[in-house]
DNA sequence: CTCGTGGCCTGATCGC
DNA sequence: TGCGATCAGGCCACGA
């Protein structure tokens, strides 16, 4: 379940390779994993054969590869998208949906490979469009501009933040999964974050005092750079970074999927329900509604 | 306008 | 052994 650590981990891992590399060909071995790229804009393949990917950019847990074009090559993994630098002649990997051949001119010819086997991710060609971030302008595909920085982003604007959390009608965890609100948090880290700052998920958002949303905030941050610090979160093998290695966080987890077992705080065991149509996963005594 | 729900998707697992 | 139901949850379209 890739989340802003393990969207960052792959960027990360895909940029000394991918970046300052020209894209020989492209193919799509299912057309489902192109459900954001608008046709209108041309032809997918059409547009990448021969470009350059200038740098690789991400905004909570949308990437995108900037092109000598002047659009962008967008991903969004989704539930289980990954992608993989292969070696040129590596055999496919099961449910492989886009191959990219590419020539770097330090690493020669490799093989980026969006692999994502339950198509909730996709990539797309868009346009970028200039953006005012209030640091200065920046530039984003038109499909992302709707989504709010993520909160390690440096121009993040925590009091804008605090005060349009502190309006909604709506519960705590459903606020931080708005990525209109703050981008990049799923429901792992939504989880983790509301257990490390003791709020219960269902508490409506408008009844934070400021200092308890300014503690929310922080313990977002937190958790976001601790998983980071340690390599994403992986479960079943779904997510692996892009050499096909595991992160590695999912032992440090407080309360995602610890349904069951002694909270790490006061021992009470922690509870599972389902809200939202997901799991939900707190302790009943230290968040309380 | 805001808020909340349903649909998309595959594969592992469970009960009968 | 086989088979249908259930579950996992990202985003977005749409209805209230």
């Amino acid at each position: 379940m890739p989340e802003l650590p393990e969207v960052e981990v792959v960027r990360a891992g895909l940029e000394p390779a991918f970046v300052g590399a020209r894209i020989d060909s492209v193919e799509v071995f299912d057309h489902r994993s192109l459900k954001r790229h608008d046709a209108r804009r041309g032809d997918f393949v059409g547009l990448l054969q021969g470009r350059t990917v200038l740098s690789a950019e991400r905004r909570g847990k949308f990437m995108w590869f900037p092109l000598d074009s002047g659009d962008a090559l967008v991903t969004h993994l989704g539930m289980s998208g990954q992608v993989l630098l292969r070696e040129s002649a590596a055999e496919p990997d099961r449910h492989l949906r886009i191959r990219y051949a590419i020539t770097h001119p330090e690493y020669g010819e490799l093989a980026v490979c969006f692999v994502d086997q339950r198509i909730f991710g996709s990539m797309a060609v868009d346009e970028l469009v200039e953006q005012d971030v209030g640091g200065g302008q920046v530039l984003v595909p038109s499909q992302a501009a709707h989504i709010a920085l993520d909160p390690i982003d440096p121009n993040f604007d925590d009091e804008v933040f605090i005060s349009r959390l502190r309006k909604k009608s709506t519960g705590v965890k459903r606020a931080l999964l708005d990525q209109t609100l703050l981008s990049g948090v799923g429901n792992i880290y939504a989880d983790e974050s509301l257990w490390a700052a003791r709020i219960h998920g269902e508490k409506p958002a408008d009844s934070l005092s400021k200092p308890k949303a300014r503690e929310l905030l922080a313990e977002v941050r937190l958790v976001l750079t601790k998983a980071l610090a340690e390599g994403g979160t992986s479960f079943d093998e779904q997510y692996v970074n892009v050499n096909g290695e595991s992160g590695y966080f999912s032992h440090s987890l407080n309360a995602y999927g610890q349904q069951g077992t002694p909270c790490p705080r006061c021992g009470t065991p922690i509870r599972r329900v389902t809200f939202m149509n997901r799991g939900s996963h707190f302790c009943p005594r230290c968040q309380k509604k």
